[in-house]
This record gives structure tokens, sequence and C-alpha cells, in this order.
DNA sequence: CAGCTAATGCAACATTGTAGCATTAGCTGC
DNA sequence: GCAGCTAATGCTACAATGTTGCATTAGCTG
């Protein structure tokens, strides 16, 4: 074992200046790896299938260290649950959809909601989210096939 | 004692067809009372500070009813914690802004996000949350003050 | 390979919200 | 006004999500 990894993930985490860990390889690659967010549950079941160690508190912990090196963003969403994909946030955000019938939330890259609304005098905004909520595509699919 | 109350508090709460309780009048001149939206802290505070008797899941079914009859609208923080504020939502939402400052959320009635964006084909919005992080007008003005 | 310390694992706790059920009190009809 | 019905409340216990403190492990550096 020269060191743990040297997958692309694995360089990443070399260059934010923190140890390289299987966990953490494993997290990184398993948010580069899915096209839609992960909430803690998600990722641990990812964990796990890979016959990986897991701790619940390492988890968050990884996570949020991920999040802070801009490795990955987070939104929450109207279950009170945090939701993580790879890549970091840019100084313009992107919006998420969240659908009510599967609960998946994807990204919206298009759409920017920072670059759209002139607010009140006085109010400084750092940063905006957008959260649209309704029946994804794939759903509107199913539901137009059977009904 | 006629009726608690015949406040206009009780008489909207009395033609949703629910029973006109001290509670939901309480609460619901608290969140009339507030320019700002309310957590279920904020609430219980001033319900204790009004001598009145507050039972915690009694609040969160209080707040969750006035919801329902259209009372009142939620909206959740990245603090996950739902904040409430009185009038109810509609078809057309407003955005928020949530001031990292000094922890409160302000409405903003004049930005209404599901009137400007198209999302990808397939999808079905059925509502859009906006919710801008920042500072607030009031911490810039103190901190102009103080800098 | 030794030593330093970041990262982990574990236990206990905090916050926010729910479910079940006995008791209270708002309303309705008399 | 009062009795009776049942919505609303209060209480207890529980669930979901996230945090803190601290002892142990393991990644890195020399
Ligand atoms: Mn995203
Ligand atoms: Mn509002
Ligand atoms: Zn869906
Ligand atoms: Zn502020």
């Amino acid at each position: 074992m020269p060191t743990p990894d040297s997958s692309p993930a694995a360089h990443l985490i070399a260059a934010c200046g923190g140890r390289v860990t299987r966990t953490r390889i494993a997290v990184l690659e398993i948010l580069q790896d899915s096209p839609r967010s992960l909430n803690h549950d998600d990722v641990a079941a990812r964990l796990a299938a890979d016959g990986m160690p897991h701790d619940r508190v390492t988890l968050y912990r990884t996570l949020d260290w991920l999040v802070e090196q801009g490795l990955a963003h987070r939104i929450i969403g109207p279950d009170r649950a945090r939701r993580f994909k790879a890549g970091g946030e840019p100084r313009s955000q992107h919006a998420h959809f969240h659908c009510d019938r599967c609960g998946h939330v994807l990204c919206l890259e298009s759409i920017r909601p920072d670059e759209q609304f002139t607010l009140p005098a006085g109010y400084q905004p750092e940063r905006a989210e957008l959260v649209f909520h309704g029946t994804c595509a794939d759903c509107g699919r199913q539901r137009g096939a059977k009904a």
C-alpha cells in the first residue's frame, strides 16, 4: 500500500492540504458518481454497499469538510435534511428542483437566481437559493404513461 | 366569559370552522403583530411573556393548523427550523431574506420567483422558494455606523 | 520507521419535530 | 344555563438529524 489511492478524487483531496483517507476518497467518489444530490443516509448506504466502515459522525464531518474545501456543495430540502453533490459552489449558484413524488433533488445548472433580482435598498445579498417543488421529468413520464 | 375573545384574530379562526381557543387566538395575534417571521421558540417566548400556558406539542399543532387554514405561511431556513408569519400563501409566492448576522428572516413581497424562470422540458413546478442570504438593512446600517 | 497530530470511532447530548392517549374545554342543542 | 359530544390540549415517549468531547487510530513528515 503506497498511498491509499491515486484516483482523481484522491488528488483533489490532497490538493486541499488535507489527509487523504479512505473515507474521504470513497465519499467524494460516491458524490461524483451520482447524478443527483445525496443525503447522509444515501451516502452511508453506498459506503456500506462498498464494504466500507462508516461512522455516522465521521460521515457528517467528512461531508462538511468536502463542502468547506469546495469539493462539494450542500442544499437543504423541505424535509430538513441536507443533501450533497460533488462540485463546489461558484460565486453564482444554480437552482434546484425537489420532486414531491420521488423525493429526489436535481440541479438546474442553467438557472442562476442571483443574476435576476433587485432587492430593496439596504439589503446586501451574498448568495441566493432557489428551489422549485413539483414533479420531475421522470415522474411526469411515468404518470403520463400510466394514466 | 361569553366567547373567549372577539378580536379580529378570533373571527378569522371561527371563519375556518375550527374551535376558537385561547392558544389559537394568542398565536395568530403574535404572528400578526410581528413584522418578521418567527420560529417555534420565538412564539413560545411571546406566549410566556403574555402569561399564557404553552405546551411544545400544542404549539407545533397550532402553527401547522394555522398554515393548513391559510391563516399563516411557513418557510424553512438553513438552520433547519421552520419559521411562520401571518397571512396565507397566495398562488404566487414571495421571496425571503435570511440575515446571516442577526438570524432574522424577512419577507420580500415584491419578489416573486415563480414568474421569472423557464425550466427544462418535463419539469412541472408547482411552487418556487427563493431565499437570499446576506446582511439585512438593519445590520448593514449598524455595521456602517460602527466601522 | 518513529513521532506528531489530523482524522476517526464512540458515547452522550442537543434540537426539531411526531405519535399515542388520557384529560380538558369549546361548541351545539335543549 | 347545562349536558353531552368531540376537537383541542397536555403529557410522555419516540424519531430524525446533527453536534460535542474525548480516547484511539492512522496519514504524513523527516
Ligand atoms: Mn446543485
Ligand atoms: Mn413570507
Ligand atoms: Zn420525481
Ligand atoms: Zn440582520
